[in-house]
RNA sequence: GCACCGUUGGUCCAGUGGUAGGACAUUAGCUUCCCAAGCUAAUAGCCCGGGUUCAAUUCCCGGACGGUGCACCA
């Protein structure tokens, strides 16, 4: 209903639009506006104060760009490349591998280059599942989600456009354990732009080939670590589990974080701690309550190391939209990376009590093992390693035999140098498991324009306006003189905008045309406060006042000039405009609003 | 990526084989003491490339972009 209006709007307000239009545009791409992008920053510092500041967090910025070994070991490479094969007959594109997978006992197509997938199509007479026409001699086409590109000139190394922020993270964390002091748990942050090359992208902000991510990966000790449960045990929350999505009847469960983590609903207690934070901040920032909720992954789309999955999804133009993600993902992406990088992804974990255990070693005596078995040498000591930590008791006798390559080796056990000594542990390396929560920053830039867009009448007039929380809303307040038929009044308005300015709030000055349309023109990109400067407020004996209307009611109070600055800015942080409006005179404007 | 439909000032639309008109918005002036008022004037457009034609914004082909469906969305 209001989705062509709202996209409309956005056009035309400056709130986001197609990018580089001059030269037909490009799909997937999207430039903020003015508008859009003081919205989306604000966003950005909003969730950056709850998640990175108010969580004791330190935040990173990573390139964007990183080399083809990162995605290796991310298994983005390989999981983010499709194979797709075209039926000539009706145009239909099919997954190549899914095709062999089905039709053979082939298990893992996808591993397979594409000219044997090809031969496997042709081989096997797979045909078309639309329309049956056979596919042999079909090409099958290789297409990586992922952007690439070439590192340096010559013999470049390949990279790609990092396709989520999270790797920027994990590949750092070997430095950023030593600015954590070697503690966990301890958690990390990075708000920036990800790339995926969209076969289709569409949906303005919903689906792009640039998008904003707000990551966090927490890491965590999954021995010792407990989150801060009860700041959020209370929190109410609307969950979509996934055996009520499964279920024909399936409904919503409303509950309390608290109860959702000690009954099970919820797997992870950290997973819960942070749907709970994160629905505090979403109310915060203005998504519309009853337009939202937490949904579970079913099995089939959880990724194999994502213990428990959740989807915060926000209702836009009545389809649900997936605007954050929340996985306990297990240690899977540190120890991938500690199993193709060179530095250790592990941190020390101390023990209570350093332990004594007892190690049995052996210290071979090589110039006697390299003289006897020549190329041979280095492996039996390696053998008589292995031997002595399995089985001490072999090093008993006189000599010692091993197995090197199905050959038996006897070794004097003297040269074996075998001992057991006594050895003080102080504790171990771990892998940190990661918990993270996931934000698409436009996708919630989108859902709070679609929660905030509203119409009503105001005097008999209709109008549009987004209801934007003054916290995030692109521009705090607008200040007009009322007329501009008298110099006192433009003198003051200019000095009053240049004063609020001053004190770090982002205001708009407007003197054209009446006031009633300046108004508009503020109520329609969601500046939640108007300051017009009037004859009343500078003639008299008392200080210069002038008048605060608020957006949605319309309503005004007279207010010092003297104050403005202070009360804006409380206002910005979270103050009720009622509360302000207590302390000062109401003006009576004979304004009436309708609500919708 | 496939199929269907579409693309005209900033926005929303009308229209035409002889290069276009409205509404809203914007700018300037007049007016104006509180919610898109009025008057005057101004700025501003046929998505791109090729073809047919004396002549193409209009017809044809291709492309780009957008909408919808399918596929895709680790």
């Amino acid at each position: 209903m209001a989705a062509d209006a709202l996209a409309e709007l956005a056009k035309r307000r400056g709130f986001f639009f197609g990018s580089n239009g001059a030269y037909g545009g490009t799909a997937g791409f999207y430039t903020f506006g003015p508008q859009g992008a003081a919205l989306k920053r604000n966003v950005e510092d909003a969730w950056r104060d709850r998640f990175t500041i108010r969580e004791g967090n330190r935040e990173i910025e990573a390139p964007t760009v990183m080399p083809e070994a990162v995605f290796e070991a991310s298994g983005h490479l390989e999981g983010f490349d499709d194979m797709l094969v075209e039926c000539p007959e009706c145009g239909e594109s099919h997954r190549a591998d899914h095709l062999v997978e089905d039709a053979t006992d082939v298990e893992d197509a996808e591993a397979l280059p594409g000219e044997e997938v090809a031969e496997l199509i042709a081989d096997n007479g797979i045909a078309c599942p639309a329309c049956g026409t056979e596919l042999a001699g079909q090409p099958v086409e290789a297409f990586n989600l992922m952007f690439a590109t070439d590192i340096g000139p010559g013999d470049a190394q390949p990279g790609y456009l990092r396709p989520e922020t999270a790797q920027g993270i994990f590949v750092e964390f070997p430095r950023l354990k030593e600015y954590a002091r070697g503690n966990l748990p301890f958690g990390i942050t990075q708000i920036g732009p990800a790339y995926r090359n969209e076969i289709s992208p569409r949906g303005g902000l919903l689906r792009l080939r640039e998008f904003t991510q707000a990551e966090l990966e927490q890491f965590i000790d999954p021995e010792e670590d407990e989150p801060p449960l009860d700041r959020v045990r209370d929190v109410e929350v609307r969950l979509y589990p996934a055996t009520e999505q499964e279920a024909d009847d399936g409904d919503y469960l409303d509950t309390t974080v608290g109860e959702a983590v000690d009954e099970g609903v919820i797997g992870s207690p950290w997973v819960g701690y942070y749907l709970g934070v994160a629905r505090e901040w979403y109310e915060r920032v203005g998504v519309d309550l009853d337009r939202f909720r937490f949904r579970q992954h079913l099995a089939g789309e959880r990724a194999h190391y994502a213990a428990d999955c959740w989807d915060a999804e926000s209702e836009v133009d009545g389809d649900w939209i997936e605007i954050a993600g929340f996985a306990y993902r297990g240690d899977y992406d540190l120890s991938k990376h500690d199993e193709y990088g060179d530095d250790a992804f592990t941190v020390f974990k101390r023990y209570d009590e350093p332990k004594t255990v007892e190690r049995a070693t052996v210290d071979p005596d090589m110039s006697v093992l390299g003289p006897e078995f020549g190329g041979d040498a280095a492996a039996v000591a390696e053998a008589l390693e292995t031997l002595a930590e399995r089985d001490p008791d072999a090093f008993d006798g006189e000599t010692v035999a091993v197995d090197v390559d199905g050959e038996t080796r006897e070794v004097d056990a003297d040269v074996a140098n075998f001992s057991v000594e006594e050895v003080t542990e102080s504790g171990e390396h771990i892998t940190p498991h990661v918990v993270e929560p996931s934000f698409g920053v436009g996708r919630t830039v989108q859902t709070l324009l679609a929660h905030a867009y509203s119409e009503d009448e105001v005097d008999g007039e209709s109008r549009t306006y987004l209801s934007l929380e003054p916290e995030v809303a692109p521009q705090d307040a607008a200040v007009f003189p009322l007329v501009t038929n008298d110099d006192r009044l433009t003198a003051l308005a200019d000095e009053v905008a240049a004063d609020l300015r001053a004190a770090g709030l982002a205001v708009a000055y407007d003197d054209s045309g009446s006031i009633g349309r300046r108004y508009r023109r503020q109520d329609e990109v969601g500046t939640p406060f108007c300051v017009t400067v009037d004859r009343d407020g500078i003639e008299g004996d008392g200080p210069d006042t002038v008048t605060l209307r608020e957006r949605d009611s319309a309503a005004q109070v007279r207010i010092p000039v003297a104050a403005l600055a202070d009360e804006l800015t409380a206002l910005r942080e979270g103050e009720p405009f009622a509360s302000v409006a207590d302390r000062y005179d109401a003006v009576d404007t004979d304004v009436e609003t309708a609500g919708n």
